[in-house]
DNA sequence: CTGAAAGCGCTAACAA
DNA sequence: TTGTTAGCGCTTTCAG
């Protein structure tokens, strides 16, 4: 490791020039075969690496793609001290009996947060991706302040950049993209000329809640929104009211429906549901009058008539929130109410009852980035593409299909 | 993007020699503010990124961090179908009910196995960590054959490399590390002259066997062991090993341990505890006579004498195998059989009942490699390092305090 | 404070 | 089949 060896280095070792090692490490079968084994021998012998920086720089192409995340949840620690890692005599036990299914997990001072799992299965779909089409990946991840350093930064480096929506902003991107290619993962609104790859919000949320709809005796629904400023808001909104829509216009006129505000948290699902039992809050609907037909099967009236046949929540948190509170107040889900999400994040695979959602396929949103980049990279002057991958919904008990009915697309 | 522009370019541009402005973007203060916003201007109006391939060849010094991970369980899908992305006019209903919660989870085709999860949070820690030192980080996952390559053409593009122990061959390592850093993560037995962070797995599975076997009633236990040739292995059966000496020079003679032999598997975790079941089994361990004493609470004598009072595995998917069968079998876990595995897995948070385990450290583990490589580029004639992360233990219901006694380290 | 010039290690014509 | 020779775009002395 002293001075890495060059290919000066390996070339003299094996007494030819400079430019016979480089074929033999690009493309061997332009080599004679003795020559070719001489010069591998010599590359063993000096433990000769080649310089990804050179070749860059010689071959006008990095070999390596960029992603850009949304920052952690953790990042302003201090410094760690050395000394504790080596002291491992006292390993501490930890009662964790009553850490919250959902919560995140405490790990030795740190959190980590199950919702950014989520953003590890976009690495891994685009790093698998990646790799196949002959490309190494970095990484990166936003940190508040100097992200513009950052995203300048691996933009020098790469070939290509795939960046989630939001975390970079709009005038960066666009003189990032003077240089390489980028391409916006789950970006519904495309207001640039940037390539897009997105998820379909709108059919999955129509889909899910069609399947709703066509439930036995859901006849009040309540829609609980996501934050009004949010693309992603906006479109599964739509998808609902299509569907809702649709199902008026297929006899179900009588369908009442309500809209309440949330902003894809928790706690906002929380506030929702506890509106929801409140007693004396009712309408605020749109609908038309008290839902159709006694439902059978039913749990204990509680929260009286404010109480709907059905919670179709923005997204998955939310979710979890109503599913919270529910679960505190005796509510039985899908018994009585039935509860909806969006996203598939993995907390939802373990709630009680487990989350029915709309999965949306975060490794595929990966690969398709890393397609779509490879794609332009060949293919400089085509149009900007726009993707939107289709997603599918997971039924799962807090609305079961036994319950449902017709299978809607 | 037609032709990225290059320093020389913008020098052009604001009338300034390439000198000028490459130290208006490295040490802008030894630069005349105004030449220095002249400079900045042109960057912009000419939409200029350096070319980090310059950069690094120029200054010797790549900026990048390199990680290698173990590979992705689904590799070889084929070739995606572009035509199906763009159809999202059908969406397909999935009932999901009937899907472990332990087990991987269907994606469109793929599959996203939550063991994996694990490597994401080293991930995590590295990516943090390298850019808080001012590196980039790149990722490559471990391609059966395609290996050798992948590792030799990371090498070439970074500083340093971290590696995930056993995913690349010992020979390779030493030919990369004559060029880079090299180091290599939870190894336990360092065979080389490379520095490694490793986890305590001794101290770890001592703790955790101390408080299982300072239980009340415990005097039969059962370890399962991984696979024979593992240090993971080696270490903590070491560990366990201690303890129990331990608590036998404690006053616990009459303490009975029997082994038996798991692989670090689910399906080796349910044979052992199937093979407990059976009626007929019942010796093969080391121990004294018969447990003193009767056990307390417990529940129903299944698999008669054959049953211990604790079993612990070598790891936590052998665990959750175990947990498997004795949840079918109706045995009460921690009531009569208490149950503890090793590694700290998500699935493990998920089980029922939770599995009380020995959490490692992984986002840590990623955080120091990245320490430790940074370390060593500064003071590379350093002897070589061993690092051992302290471990925690996570009580849970498998295994509660409440069972359990005293503290133990 | 700014400019000129010499590489950094490799690839890719073009010759031989 | 192999060698020669330009650069690739930037950092970095060393002068001015």
């Amino acid at each position: 490791m002293t001075k890495a060896p060059t290919v000066y280095d390996v070339a003299a070792h094996a007494a030819v020039s400079i430019a016979t090692v480089s074929r033999v490490l690009r493309r061997p079968d332009d080599v004679r075969p003795e020559t070719r084994t001489r010069v591998l021998d010599s590359v063993r012998a000096l433990g000769y690496v080649p310089s990804g920086a050179a070749r860059g720089l010689a071959g006008r192409r990095h070999g390596v793609l960029g992603l850009f995340l949304p920052g952690h949840d953790a990042i302003d620690e201090p410094e760690p001290d050395w000394a504790v890692l080596t002291d491992s005599s006292r390993i501490p036990l930890l009662d964790d009996r009553e850490a919250r299914v959902a919560g995140p997990v405490a790990t030795g001072g740190h959190w980590s947060n199950p919702a950014n799992l989520y953003f590890d299965e976009v690495l891994r779909g685009a790093e698998v991706e990646s790799w196949r089409r002959g490309f190494a990946l970095m990484v990166a991840a936003g940190r508040g302040s100097s992200r513009e350093v950052i995203v300048n930064d691996i933009a020098g480096r790469v070939d290509g950049l795939a960046v989630l929506a939001q975390t970079v902003p709009a005038d960066l991107l666009a003189h990032v993209s003077r240089r390489i290619p980028v391409v916006v993962l789950a970006d519904s609104r495309p207001g640039d000329e940037l390539d897009h790859v997105s998820v379909d919000n709108v059919a999955g949320m129509r889909a899910l809640t069609s399947f709703v709809l066509d439930g036995r005796g859901v006849a009040d629904v309540v829609y609980v929104t996501g934050p009004s400023d949010s693309p992603d808001e906006a479109d599964r909104h739509r998808g609902f009211d299509e569907a809702v829509a649709g199902r008026r216009a297929a006899g179900g006129a009588d369908l009442r429906v309500r809209v309440e505000r949330g902003d894809f948290s928790r706690d906002g699902g929380r506030r929702v549901a506890e509106a929801l039992l409140a007693p004396g809050s009712g309408s605020a609907g749109d609908g038309a009058g008290a839902g159709a037909g006694a439902r059978d099967g039913a749990g204990p009236a509680v929260g009286g008539r404010a109480l709907p046949d059905a919670v179709v929540c923005a997204n998955d948190q939310t979710a979890l929130g109503v599913l919270d509170v529910f679960d505190r107040a005796g509510v039985d889900v899908p018994g009585r109410v039935r509860v909806t999400g969006f996203d598939g994040i993995e907390a939802g695979r373990f709630s009680t009852p487990r989350l029915t959602t709309v999965r949306q396929p975060m490794g595929e949103l990966g690969r398709v980035a890393v397609r779509s980049i490879v794609r332009r990279l060949t293919d400089p002057g085509m149009p900007p593409q726009r993707v939107t991958l289709p997603v599918e919904v997971l039924l799962r008990e807090s609305c079961p299909p036994l319950l449902g009915s017709a299978r809607t697309s």
